[in-house]
Formats: structure tokens, C-alpha cells, sequence
DNA sequence: CACAATTATTAGACAAGGCTAAAAATATGT
DNA sequence: ACATATTTTTAGCCTTGTCTAATAATTGTG
């Protein structure tokens, strides 16, 4: 995946905000919709339909009308772009500035739109090449490539099992604030204790602390690796 | 000069554009015309006119027609905050990133438009409260307090006088960029050796280094304190 | 002081990006 | 399979911020 060829490319805010959510909608489901992109900008079907024909128009999606959207190279290009900043920024103010990981999505959403290659490699390079970023996901480098990592959903896990949590997917502030209210953070780890198959709830236990309960809607998002 | 009663308030970037070349034209001039706003935002008069009109209802500023621009006691509060973002983004990327004082203008540009106070408070502690930026302007403080520094310009020193270099006014990347090729930066103390009347021009010595000669355009925009 | 030059405003157009309401295409349930 | 529900698109309108061209006010000059 190249970020070449992408330099002189100047979209609008709009334009990036777009094409950031068909690449994240398409990462979780394998599809983009029209309304789910539409959901996501809180904007309405009809506006989407009408910037899809534009980014078509500028090579940077196929817009195949009553199915979706798919983002071309050149589109994926930018969308990695945008990751790649977003993470950045986002790691920044986590390790530098002391913001809680729970708070710096809205901020990091306007940095990535300030438009300098210069300043993200300068970024990158302050921060120490970092290759996941405060919520453990993965930052693209410069030429988009994505360190891997092979992780499970805890929802996957049986008991006995000692694992780290590494990521947290679908990180809304609510589901933040409350893993932050029981201890739990990246690089945390977890043996768990039972498994209840009417609710899919789990027990588990922190390395230091007593045991408690996850409901399976949390559990669903906590990324872990064997520890 | 309070900053408080502004918090509510969410203005687009043009909005904000105007109001921050308002308040240095009329920090330069005692006045910001409706041309000198025009030209320094890049857009037609006309454009200004109608602006002027849209901020003077939402109460930033007097719209004299015919006359220019004042901004009210709430639209200076905004320049101030945006001011104060700018220079301390300036001193981050100088500071921090290693950017060089004649780079970081355009990139400061777009990140003083993003708006968190709790992001400008934390990244002015992170910083270590500067009162200065790297081109030796002031910060504002959260109140809008500015620290003053009793400067004068280059231009107005005599033969012998000896004086350090305290900021450049009117920092265009043509005349950083001469600076820096000098040798001269905030910080640098020089002697004064003679002064040519027929065009202004003066000659200057360099702690260390060799004398050599400044036209009255560059003698001008730098300000000095004794030394 | 009168008239030219400059500066500012008004009027009307346009592109971008959003909206609503209605129509068209696709998907679903019995 | 056919009627209904859902999703997507189209058509037409609105606001913001810009432009050009024409007009009006102010300033400068012989």
C-alpha cells in the first residue's frame, strides 16, 4: 500500500471525513452503506449519495449505486493518512500532554485534518515511532503499512485462560469511561474465572484486585493476546 | 481583557480568519480597512464587506461602513485566544519538533483553529508557560494578559549602542529566511557601528563574527533591548 | 473647489455541502 | 411470488462564503 501520489491531492474536510468512515465501515463490516456512512458523519442518506458521486468522480471510489461504496488504492491511500495522523495525534496527547484515553477522540478528529507531511513525520519521529497508539491500535507508517497483531475478542476466551488486553475496538466514550471505572487499560491482564453461556457474561480477575463481571456487549470489544 | 463569555461561542474558520487579521491590522495601523483585510486573507473587498457585516450582528466588532473595523471587547477576546493558540503551536513545533522559526507560520495557521481549551491549557503547562514564542512575540495567558517588553526598533539605535535581538515584527518567510541566513535570531547581541544616512542602511557586528550591513527595511522590523 | 483616483458597498451569480420530500430500486415475509 | 418494508437515489431548495461588475462614498490634486 503507497501514500505516493496522494501529496498533491488537496480534499476538504468533508471530503476526508468521508472517505475516513467508508474505510473504517468497510474494515468492521466488509461493506460500506450508504446509510451507515450517513449515521456515522450524522449527516443524511441523500447528502452521502451526492459526495459518493464526487469522490468517484475523483478516482478515489467506486460508487456502485443501491450497493455502496469501495474505496480505490488511491482512496485507501488517503484513508491511511488519515488513521495515520489520528493515531498520532492521539498518542500525543495521551503520553505527553496527560490527557485520559477516554477524552481525546473529539481533539484528535480536528488535528487530523491539519494538512503537513512534514509535521506528521516530525510527529512520529518526537514520539518515538510508536506502532499502536493509546487504545492499541495500530499506526500506519509513513508508507501505510500496519503492524499486525494476532489478537481475540476476550468473548473468545475460556476459563483458565491469562491474557493482556491490547485493544479496544469500538471505542465509544461510554465504554471507555466504564473500563477506566474498573481498572481496566491496555496492557492489563486477566485470567478468567467462569463463562455463563445464558448471557455470555463472563467473571474474570485482574492480575492485582478481586474478580468481577463483563457483560458479553463489553467483552465483544476487549482485543486480548495470550499472556 | 477577559477571555470568559467565550466558551459558547463556535465560529467558523473564516469567521475566525477575519477577526485574527483585524486585530493585527489594527495592532500595526491604529485601523483595519476593508482592503488591508482583503488582502491579507486573500479574497476581494467585497467578501470583507459582507463579513464585516455578519460579525458586527453577531457583536465582535463595530462595522463603521466607509470607515473600517473595531473589534468589540468580545471579538478581542477571540483574536487573543487565537493568538495565543497560534504562538504556542509556533513554540511546540520550534521547541519540540525541530521545525525552523521560518516553517512553522502555515502550519501554525490551521492548528490554531482547533478549538479546546482544555488542549491550549495543557499544551501551554507542557511547554512550561512560555511568555514568548519563537519569533520573540508574546503569549497571551488564559485571561488574554499579555506580557510587554520594552523594545524599540533596530532602526532607531546610534553607533555603539549595544542590543540584543528580542522578535521581528511583520515575519514574512522571505525576511526569516534572510535572518536566518545571518546568522541572526532571537537571542543574538549585536554593536551598532555606523549608521548611513542616505538610505538608512546600517552597519552591524555580531558578538562573534565579522560586521556586515542591514538595508533600513530589515533594521526596521527588528526589535531590540539594550544589552 | 471641482474632478479624478481610490476605496468601499451593493447587487447578482455561483459552487460546496447540507436538507426535505418523493421516486426508484432492492430486500423481506408469508 | 407478490405485496410491503427498507434502502438509496433524485429533484429541488437553502445557507455559507466566495466572486465580478456596477455604484456610491471618500480622498487627493491641480
Amino acid at each position: 500500500m503507497y501514500l505516493r501520489g496522494v501529496k498533491e491531492l488537496s480534499l476538504t474536510r468533508s471530503e476526508e471525513d468521508h472517505i475516513k468512515a467508508i474505510h473504517t465501515l468497510t474494515r468492521r463490516d466488509g461493506r460500506a452503506a450508504t446509510n451507515a456512512i450517513s449515521e456515522r458523519l450524522s449527516t443524511k442518506a441523500s447528502s452521502v449519495t451526492d459526495m459518493l458521486k464526487k469522490l468517484a468522480e475523483k478516482r478515489l471510489l467506486k460508487h456502485e449505486p443501491y450497493y455502496g461504496a469501495k474505496l480505490t488504492l488511491k482512496g485507501e491511500a488517503v484513508a491511511l493518512q488519515l488513521v495515520r495522523r489520528h493515531r498520532l495525534w492521539e498518542t500525543f496527547l495521551v503520553d505527553r500532554l496527560g490527557f485520559g484515553w477516554d477524552e481525546v477522540h473529539e481533539v484528535a478528529e480536528q488535528m487530523e485534518h491539519v494538512a503537513s507531511e512534514k509535521l506528521v513525520d516530525k510527529l512520529e519521529a518526537y514520539l518515538g515511532h510508536p506502532h499502536f497508539d493509546p487504545h492499541g491500535d495500530p499506526i500506519p507508517d509513513k508508507h501505510g503499512r500496519i503492524r499486525q497483531r494476532k489478537t481475540k475478542s476476550l468473548d473468545s476466551c475460556g476459563p483458565g485462560e491469562s491474557v493482556r488486553i491490547v485493544a479496544v475496538s469500538e471505542t465509544t466514550d461510554g465504554l471507555l469511561r466504564l473500563l477506566d471505572s474498573k481498572g481496566l487499560r491496555i496492557g492489563t491482564t486477566l485470567v478468567v474465572q467462569e463463562v455463563h453461556a445464558f448471557d455470555g457474561s463472563m467473571d474474570v480477575k485482574p492480575k492485582s484486585g478481586s474478580a468481577f463481571s463483563l457483560s458479553k456487549d463489553v467483552s465483544d470489544h476487549l482485543q486480548v493476546e495470550p499472556s
